[in-house]
RNA sequence: CGGGAUGUGGCGCAGUUUGGUAGCGCACUUCGUUCGGGACGAAGGGGCCGCAGGUUCAAAUCCUGCCAUCCCGACCA
């Protein structure tokens, strides 16, 4: 490809909307344009690297026997109404783009593809010999995301390869994970990237166990928290942790404290000369269940100790056999909106009475009471006294009376200790997350009555498996790893060319007919080569090779009468003065021995 | 949706406080000189100043409403 042909347009100044360097960089560059809030148009440079790392993924699905499709973005509600999906997407800060057609049939356009997957593979599979099966497809996904952010990172419409697997029996949906696991480590390190594997939060997609893939980066949007040994890696919202050892309280016998103006931990700390490990603290919220059902909450934690609400929202939807849609705090705007009086907010006690619900309109009128284990553990603490202004002290959860549903519903932080050797503390750093594996288990089978006759004769719904890569995600996300001060460092794998070659002087005959001889020599060998013919002067071509990131740069200068060229390395910026087949003969083995 | 900021040629910005009919740098076009790290000179082209109302002899500038974009939280590949 010729410069000259590439409608290559690069801008001197940053565009102001642009936060993060990988997002800046790729505008500048002209990979990319943005058309409206969270739509980007990939321009032909950026289609390159597309292609890319859809071919690396392509061979890599394929070489452990996936199928690859496409499949539709018009979804039916009714689908997704079969999968108890509809309302939790599009109701609501619902993600999923919905509308009507002429005959006013609702359609959702694919955030995601286990409804349609499944049902063809219910279609077209019945017997167990049919078994395993896995498709995938490289395609656009759309969500309407709450806040499209730093370019191709979070967008409303995106790039995805979704692979789904359906199985006899879960042994069988294990080694799939297990194979795509190893599948996509192949993936990423072929790309260039850095990555790791954490235990996450399976969210909204459900199911048992999932592994996220992060792109090690200071911008991600992640957490993540790792052992120092490398044993454990997980992303905040899953991770566990040993909290720290509480401090006991002295001996002593139940009474009740004044505590004016002491609502937070840190005044009731201050004030009474404890501990925050010494204190109950009790967090009233609302969750709102998928039928609407408005059920409240209280939630007791040790008071040194952070809510995670990813536990928490995961724990109610298997109590209530629902899926929520949304946990809110309950405020006192929110019970004047019920027709309840005031609440002692900042002195609420794990016992508070379900009294207080009585007269609510549409909330439930008990209390659903959980805790935290390391709240149950304590043997006396402090807690409110359900009166303004008044905690209780020496108190114990026999003293109370009240029995909560416990479980781990803290954060774990970085300083926590590790789990599985508590010897060891978390250490916490930021990732980008370019893909997620599931073992989804039966649960879109069983709503989709998606079913197989089993070696018995008996049917059974199928054994499934999901599994994700955010590819123009990755793509930008690569720059975000691969970049300096003067632009964007491909890995070679996934360059948009392998090489560019720059006449410093197209003017001159001798550079213009060496530089044609090269890359036509080049092309010939199979190498994607660029060659920047425009009538530019040297500095220009020189800083818009660095912007657009070509691994290799070959120079063809004053040193041309000569028959010496010279091959620069974009990432290191060595330089070497070759004969010209020299150059060209390095430059082919290192393109070769590279290729992944 | 809540909190903050910003909207002026393709990009980056000034002008808004104190109303007088739009300017700078980059990019673009033409000519000349230059030619190894974003050249110089000359001459050009391009803007209903986010949109809609209002105030005024006169609005980019003042007032009201809307819209859009970006940043901080919930969402996620």
């Amino acid at each position: 490809m010729r410069v000259s042909c590439l409608m290559l347009v690069t801008l001197r100044d940053t565009p102001a909307d642009a936060e993060i360097t990988s997002h800046q960089m790729l505008l500048r560059g002209g990979f990319i344009r943005r058309v409206t809030a969270g739509v980007y148009a990939y321009m032909p440079l950026m289609w390159r690297v597309i292609q890319k790392i859809s071919s690396i993924i392509e061979e890599e699905m394929d070489s452990i026997g996936c199928l690859q499709t496409l499949l539709p973005q018009l979804h039916p509600s009714e689908l997704w109404k079969q999968s108890g999906r509809w309302q939790g997407y599009t109701a609501g800060e619902g993600i999923m783009f919905h509308l009507k057609d002429r005959q006013g049939r609702e359609i959702g356009l694919g955030p995601t593809h286990e409804e349609v997957v499944t049902k063809i593979a219910s279609e077209s599979i019945h017997s167990y010999k049919q078994l395993p099966v896995s498709l995938y497809q490289i395609q656009t996904k759309f969500r309407d995301e709450i806040r499209p952010r730093f370019g191709l990172m979070r967008s409303r419409e995106f790039i995805m390869k979704d692979a789904y697997s359906f199985h006899s029996n879960e042994k069988c949906l294990q080694g799939k994970y297990n194979e795509m696991n190893d599948a996509y480590k192949r993936i990423f390190s072929r790309c260039g990237l850095k990555t790791v594997a954490v235990d996450a939060d399976s969210g909204a997609i459900g199911g048992a166990s999932s592994q996220e893939f992060m792109v090690t980066a200071d911008s991600g949007e992640d957490l993540i928290l790792t052992s120092p040994d490398g044993k454990y890696a997980a992303n905040q919202e899953k991770a566990i942790s040993k909290a720290s050892e509480p401090l006991p309280l002295p001996e002593g016998k139940s009474c009740f404290l004044d505590t004016p103006s002491q609502g937070s931990i840190k005044e009731l700390c201050s004030a009474n000369g404890l501990d925050a490990s010494q204190i109950v603290k009790v967090l009233a919220m609302l969750a709102i269940k998928e039928d609407g059902q408005q059920q409240p909450l209280l939630i007791s934690l040790r008071g040194d100790q952070e809510l995670n609400e990813v536990k928490l929202t995961n724990f109610l939807s298997g109590l209530l056999e629902k899926p929520l849609i949304d946990l809110q705090p309950i405020t006192q705007e929110k019970l004047n909106a019920q027709g309840l009086g005031e609440w002692p907010f900042g002195s609420i006690g794990p016992d508070l009475s379900n009294e207080l619900l009585k007269k609510a309109k549409t909330w439930e009128n008990q209390f659903i009471r959980l805790a935290d284990k390391t709240a149950i553990e304590l043997k006396t603490f402090v807690c409110g006294a359900n009166e303004i202004d008044k905690h209780r002290a020496f108190i114990t959860w026999a003293d109370l009376g009240v029995h909560p549903k416990t479980s781990d519903f803290r954060k774990a932080k970085p300083g926590d200790r590790c789990s599985h050797d508590p010897r060891q503390k978390l250490k916490e750093s930021r990732g980008i997350e370019v893909g997620h594996i599931f073992q989804l288990g039966k649960k879109y089978s069983k709503a989709l009555d998606a079913s197989f006759t089993n070696e018995e004769g008996i049917n059974e719904n199928f054994w499934m498996g999901c599994y994700g890569i955010g590819v123009s995600r990755l793509a930008q996300a690569a720059i975000e790893q691969n970049h300096d001060s003067s632009g964007m460092s491909w890995p070679i794998s996934i360059a948009p060319f392998e090489v560019i070659i720059v006449p410093a002087n197209i003017q001159d005959p001798l550079q213009k007919s060496l530089s044609e001889l090269i890359y036509q020599k080049l092309k010939d060998q199979g190498v994607d080569a660029l060659l920047d013919d425009r009538k530019e002067r040297a500095g220009v071509k020189f800083k818009d090779a660095d912007l657009i990131g070509i691994p290799w740069r070959l120079v063809i200068g004053r040193d041309a009468s000569s028959d010496k060229v010279e091959l620069t390395k974009r990432d290191c910026k060595k330089t070497e003065l070759l004969k010209t087949d020299e150059a060209v003969k390095k430059l082919l083995e290192e393109i070769f021995t590279n290729r992944s």
